[in-house]
DNA sequence: GTCCAGATTT
DNA sequence: AAATCTGGAC
């Protein structure tokens, strides 16, 4: 997914960065389960995955050096979405806060009782918005989007165009193969669709120049609400770190988890019958009409979207390479700073009888993990990782962000590494940012794994015991 | 992202 | 020979 919807430029290292980059591979050899190989590649493009040699410091005591391509040895099934009820719950109730903040013209609230006619058109501009976005990030689409609209209000309107007229107004935006085929499909649906585009993702995506996959599950799903999945770079850096992938970014397997996954996001519930009396009483049943597959779709793509606002683990910067072992393990003490926490306790000191769990919290344990190398564009970052267990207090400490300590922890948490990434919205629990550790990669080191809030309970105190 | 041409598989 | 895959171009 190159050239793209791109990511808010300058938002964050996230956007930059190769998903499943392989420039570093640890992943703890995880004997059980079955064996999952991304696409056989035909011949070993081992150079492809270049290996990194852990350099000064430590080694890593966990750490498995492969020299062969990495195979992963786990079950499939942790890359499948077992609640999705439970994720489309927290990310609509994200997206509802944020869904109007961008000012795009195109999009509008599902209406479910629009006629045909009326969906047409709705297809007809989020078509148009969706080829422009597939190339320009929003803010730029926005005035030509505009513009378009105002002189080809309909599909007709554009059908009736010259490929001047069509290419003046695309000025700017380039790609203009996509500017001729925009003019070339909407003539087809004049021609032999009655001016209506295909209602349904199959049919486009076969009829319609210049709509693949992605575009037809894009307008379907937000103009017709039909229940067909989304994968763009946005959804794919999401669903990647959602579900813990590190594998080859484009390869078959990778891809099909992926769809795979997008799907799960909009398979329709078999509803439960409630009558409308019901409906109107019960809030419950009110949020399930609500769940429209266009919602979920765009909400993806919003929050696979900029990145901004992204957190990353504790972190020292600029630590010299030739910072000693046992400085490095200091360093985690002084982090504490960045958390939300009770008083503190020595590392090494004695907890007295009078200190309560509950008011105090105190670092028992301090491991290094190995190096992580992060490469993004021009920039190599080496994370020098430590694994820290915190005891004490009820919950897992909060990351203080400037200004916003104390308020509401939302409930999908979404983090990426980097030290340069705007750190801002508000605070996140420690735990949020929780990766499987046996995952700890240069895809996912520093990222933080979405995670629905009322599950990271569970991983805390399993944390917490370091099993 | 989509399209297309060449390679591969069934 | 049709269906599917893959890598590069726009």
């Amino acid at each position: 997914m190159p050239a793209k919807r791109k990511p808010q430029a300058g938002s964050s290292t996230a956007s930059k960065r190769k998903l499943g980059d392989k420039s570093s591979d640890f992943e703890e050899s995880d004997s059980q389960a079955s064996s999952y190989e991304p696409s056989p590649k035909k011949k070993a493009k081992k150079s492809k995955f270049r290996q990194k040699s852990s350099p000064d410091a430590f080694e890593s005591p966990s750490a498995v050096q492969h020299t062969e391509k990495s195979k992963i040895s786990h079950s499939a099934s942790i890359h499948l979405i077992h609640s999705p009820l439970e994720v489309q719950t927290a990310l609509l109730q994200w997206y509802a806060g944020v869904h109007a903040s961008r000012g795009m013209p195109w999009r509008k609230p599902y209406n479910p009782l629009l006629g045909p006619d009326e969906r047409a058109q709705r297809a007809y501009e989020v078509w148009v918005s969706e080829i422009m976005l597939q190339q320009t990030q929003v803010a730029t689409v926005i005035p030509y989007y505009t513009r378009w609209m105002e002189k080809f209000p309909t599909i007709r309107d554009l059908a009736a165009a010259t490929v001047d007229e069509v290419n003046a107004l695309w000025k700017g935006l380039g790609y203009y193969s996509r500017a001729s085929r925009l003019l070339a499909g909407a003539q087809k649906a004049v021609a032999k669709y009655q001016g209506r585009l295909p209602d349904n993702a199959k049919d486009m995506e076969a009829n319609i120049p210049g709509i693949g996959r992605y575009s037809a599950g894009a307008i379907c799903s937000i103009a017709y609400g039909e229940h067909v999945p989304v994968l763009d770079g946005n959804v794919h850096r999401l669903m990647s770190r959602f579900l813990a992938v590190h594998a080859p970014p484009k390869s078959k397997a990778t891809l099909d988890i992926l769809w795979g996954a997008a799907a799960a996001m909009v398979k329709p519930k078999k509803h439960i019958k409630v009558s409308s009396a019901q409906r109107a009483s019960s809030p419950e049943s009110t949020l399930e009409s609500t769940r429209y597959p266009g919602d979920i779709n765009q909400a993806l793509i919003e929050l696979g979207r900029l990145l901004a606002g992204l957190y990353e683990f504790p972190t020292s910067s600029d630590v010299a390479k030739t910072t000693s072992r046992t400085a490095q393990a200091k360093i985690p003490h002084a982090l504490l700073t960045q958390l939300v926490v009770p008083s503190i306790l020595p590392y090494d000191a004695k907890r007295k009888e009078t200190e309560s769990q509950h008011e105090c919290i105190q670092i028992t344990s301090i491991k290094p993990v190995g190096d992580v190398i992060h490469v993004f564009s021009h920039i190599r970052k080496t994370y020098r990782t430590q694994w820290v267990i915190i005891r004490g207090g009820e919950t897992p400490p909060k990351l203080k962000i400037g200004g916003f300590e104390g308020s509401t922890v939302p409930e999908l948490s979404f983090t990426d590494g980097g030290g340069e990434d705007g750190l801002s919205a508000s605070p996140r629990p420690l735990d949020a940012m929780w990766v499987p550790f046996n995952k700890v990669s240069s895809a996912n080191m520093g990222t933080g794994v979405v995670k629905v809030w009322n599950s990271t309970k569970e991983l805390w105190e399993r944390d917490i015991d370091g099993s």
